[in-house]
DNA sequence: TTATTCCGTAACATGCGGCTATCGAAGTAT
DNA sequence: ATACTTCGATAGCCGCATGTTACGGAATAA
């Protein structure tokens, strides 16, 4: 990705870490000799790294009038941006013999979308919870393929959700399986009448995802397929905003049973149509690639409830 | 001479950026000599720079046996350690970059305990959402101290909970009280029945958190100012644990009232004693050290409901 | 004004990091 | 079975980047 920055920005020279560790200690002490001090190292190194970086990032990072130097507005934003990079790197060998000889991990990061993060995750985490309590969770939430990404990059452990792509190095496992069902308000002249025809959902107004979502594609090609072109009113993101323009009257919407399940400010119609599944799982990475606590959380989801029967 | 498995040597020798980026593409490739080829470097430097990393941590991270290098078990919890960190050192200046020119932020990492999480966490963040539909969010569970450190060191953006210390640098915003209830079993003799006197409390078998929790001391305080010494049966974390043990009749708890608002699966007991409140809140850094995500957090848990009139 | 403090610049030294060249080992093909 | 190819480790050399000491200028406090 290229990139359009307006000053002149170096590719990055030297000792990135350094330079960094620089700028923080400065940043914290408000003087490049303390922090100079604090690192043992002499006052001009300290103060060649923050020009470096500066003129790397070409932005004044400190204000260097007064007796104190003090972060600049822009110094600020890189602050936030660097102190948890500068601080996991340099407790990186913690982490990593924390990884190495742990029997239990000690963080589990969990990706999430809407759907699961409200109605797989609760039950999920409660039962992982009980099998160890103290390991701490992280939820993520963001679209499918954001949270693939995510895990491929070692972001997290796991994904939650319908991301059961058969990319390379990710392992799905299923959980449960979803059906797509529609609902109306429930004053809709359908709502609470048996299974309408295909056809008969030409004469009605959707709420629908954005093209952006799998499940709006998904819904269109499976339509298309009963010679149904929907009408869609609305487009919004997120099945809670969806069930609330139903339920104020604004259209008919598909939306997966889960999400319905305790709702009753909207009436759910049959359709005589091949049903609309979407398998719920949790992606992990393969074998080695899998990380400790990704291991632990599989187990807990697929293991019986204890004293469980068959 | 061979080295041994176990020799924690050299406290961080060089570079350790390059030898992590050497490392992990070297892990990626499968082979070093691709690795070099992808960055750009000769053979024997990636070589080293691997070599490096081993002599540091006192560990083989590849297996050298075989036509394609593979990752150790150890090997692999240093990339599961280190991917993440790596790749934000290098993404860093544009992370920088967009916490310096985004207007929106990208990102909000929020911290919350079980009861914030659960019962303040879902409207904040609904109101948030609908205000910034394209920010990303994160939510990590800790304990109270936990959730305040890792806000000192901008690894969240806010913490909720119980967090009103006076700590220097972090401001807290007050969102709600509450007030820790008496529970019962359902059927229990004292369910439904007027307020009682604190001395009552004696004769009950307590359920209650471990004494680590800060909300089990304070229950401990405020009842030896009664005279009451409570007999406790049941140690446990977890308001919902609590909750449950009281529930099936194990005894009786102090809970926040924001947790059982919903449960019929217990009873509420009124005391003649002051009340124990909790002030549930936001907690965030001060001033230039308040990131982007976090104002606008707290402006979307605070600002009127749109269409406010002030 | 003087003294002190603090940051930036200059010049120098040194040691780390990278490159080329070479060797040894392992796998493969003929 | 032997030779060829591939790949990783080692050695030695060179260059430059990084850190040091020394010094200058600016601003504040007494």
């Amino acid at each position: 990705m290229r990139r359009g920055a307006a000053a002149p920005a170096r590719p990055a020279r030297g000792d990135r870490l350094k330079q960094l560790r620089a700028f923080c200690e400065t940043a914290r002490c408000g003087s490049i000799s303390r922090a100079a001090e604090r690192l043992g190292s002499s006052q001009p190194a300290v103060s060649m790294h923050v020009r470096a970086l500066e003129d790397e990032l070409g932005a004044t990072l400190f204000d260097r009038r007064g007796p104190r130097i003090a972060l600049t507005r822009v110094g600020s934003s890189l602050y936030h941006a660097a102190v948890p990079v500068v601080e996991g790197l340099l407790r990186l060998p913690a982490l990593f013999a924390e990884e190495r000889d742990g029997i239990a991990p000690r963080w589990l990061r969990i990706g999430a979308g809407e759907i699961s993060a409200a109605y797989l995750l609760p039950g999920l985490l409660e039962r992982f919870q009980a099998r160890h309590p103290a390991v701490r969770i992280e939820v993520r939430t963001g679209t499918g393929p954001e949270r693939l990404e995510w895990l491929r990059r070692f972001e997290l452990d796991a994904a939650l959700g319908v991301v059961d792509t058969g990319l390379p190095g990710i392992e799905f496992h299923p959980l449960r399986t979803t059906t797509m069902v529609l609902v109306t308000p429930p004053d809709h002249p359908l709502a609470g009448r048996g299974p309408i025809e295909p056809k008969a959902l030409n004469l009605l107004e959707f709420i629908a995802p954005t093209p952006a979502q799998h499940a709006r594609r998904l819904q269109d090609t499976l339509l298309r397929v009963h010679g149904v072109t929907p009408r869609v009113r609305i487009e919004v993101d997120g099945w809670g905003a969806i069930l609330n323009h139903v339920a104020s009257g604004s259209g008919v919407a598909f939306v997966p049973d889960i999400a319905v399940a305790a709702s009753e400010r909207v009436a759910t119609v049959a359709v005589n149509a091949r049903p609309v599944q979407r398998i719920y799982g949790i992606a992990v990475r393969h074998e080695r690639l899998m990380s400790l606590a990704a291991r632990r959380f599989l187990e807990s989801a697929f293991a019986e409830p204890s004293g469980g029967g068959g």
